[in-house]
DNA sequence: TAGAACATGTAACGGGTTACATGATTTG
DNA sequence: CAAATCATGTAACCCGTTACATGTTCTA
């Protein structure tokens, strides 16, 4: 019965997918990719473990077998239960872990033209992914059914990524003050 | 000889922290919490597992046992030269992985009373860090000997922290739109 | 002299990552 | 018909977390 082990923030996420209709595992794997991957990673070895753990616990069930083995999966009353417990539950902390403040903090021993190199590569990687996320939140915006909360963790990732931008700009004065 | 299996962040923080001095493991827990707490957090057991490994690598050796079984280590040469190829490659990207934005997503399955106690609670823990860090940063200048890797790890977060609470500020406004 | 802080470690578990393995269906 | 994509899964490893276990030294 219900008592089931606790559930992960992994498989909720699968969970909550679930209850927008049946999915396989590897819809699974790409829609949490294209709607959580900015801030939930997640891999198919995962996805397909959670899955077989959640079916023994009876929070899922398995549909027919479609072609080419595609097994839909959808959520029990058990399921929504323990997603609906989950989900009013206190977020975890954060997990914190920038291997580039890494990097920084131990900036007095590296080569000062190599941390350029390597500030320069990161800074430029996060140029990208602010024009990705103002260009999504552009398409959200014109489209017809306007999904708040995409659009609201869209805009988390475009302040983080403007406050990081910013920093950098600040970066080599700080670290190398005149 | 050298080729030792690549070395994981957290024993490269742990051998970074050791070229400033023979430390225990004990002194390296309370090092590393202190410096790098805010974006790499690490616990004993790592601690004295990786040091235990670094050890068996040859890439730190432990000293004469002092009282309470104190047993400091040291870097070798093997050891620094693994640090610094460690510090020189290109940093991992960031994992990302934040609860808060997945009950944020899931937002339109959840009690909106809940939802804002949720969000109260964790905008105010944005709130205290940022407050810490802005009294960490004015401790930090008005100190003799500034550290600018420190200063400029802290400015991170102080960036990021304010990015966060600005988000917070709008967020009811597109969660709920008019 | 009791309790806090210091100090070392092991064991077990959970979950994220990578590599491996296999096959079906679509599309150019 | 070849290549890309779809689709499922297993095995092994790495590493972070938690709980357990033990003993010492300082300090109020």
């Amino acid at each position: 019965m219900a008592g089931a082990a606790r559930l992960n923030a992994t498989s909720a996420v699968l969970l909550g997918l679930l209850h927008e209709g049946p999915l396989t595992g590897w819809d699974l794997v790409s829609t949490a990719h294209a709607r959580f991957g900015d801030f939930w990673s997640l891999t198919k070895s995962q996805v397909y473990r959670e899955l077989a753990a959640m079916s023994d616990g009876g929070l899922i069930e398995a549909g027919d077998t479609g072609p080419r083995d595609r097994k839909p999966y959808r959520v029990t009353r058990a399921g929504e239960a323990a997603f609906a417990e989950w989900l009013a539950r206190e977020p975890e902390a954060e997990s914190i872990r920038l291997p580039l403040l890494l990097t920084v903090a131990f900036a007095s021993r590296l080569d000062r033209a190599r941390l350029t190199e390597i500030l320069a590569a990161k800074r430029a990687g996060h140029t990208g992914r602010l024009d990705d996320y103002l260009a999504a939140r552009d398409r959200l915006r014109a489209s017809a059914d306007v999904d708040p909360a995409r659009l609201a963790t869209l805009e988390y990732g475009i302040r983080h990524e403007r406050a990081v931008l910013e920093w950098f700009g600040d970066l080599e004065a700080i670290l190398f003050p005149a």
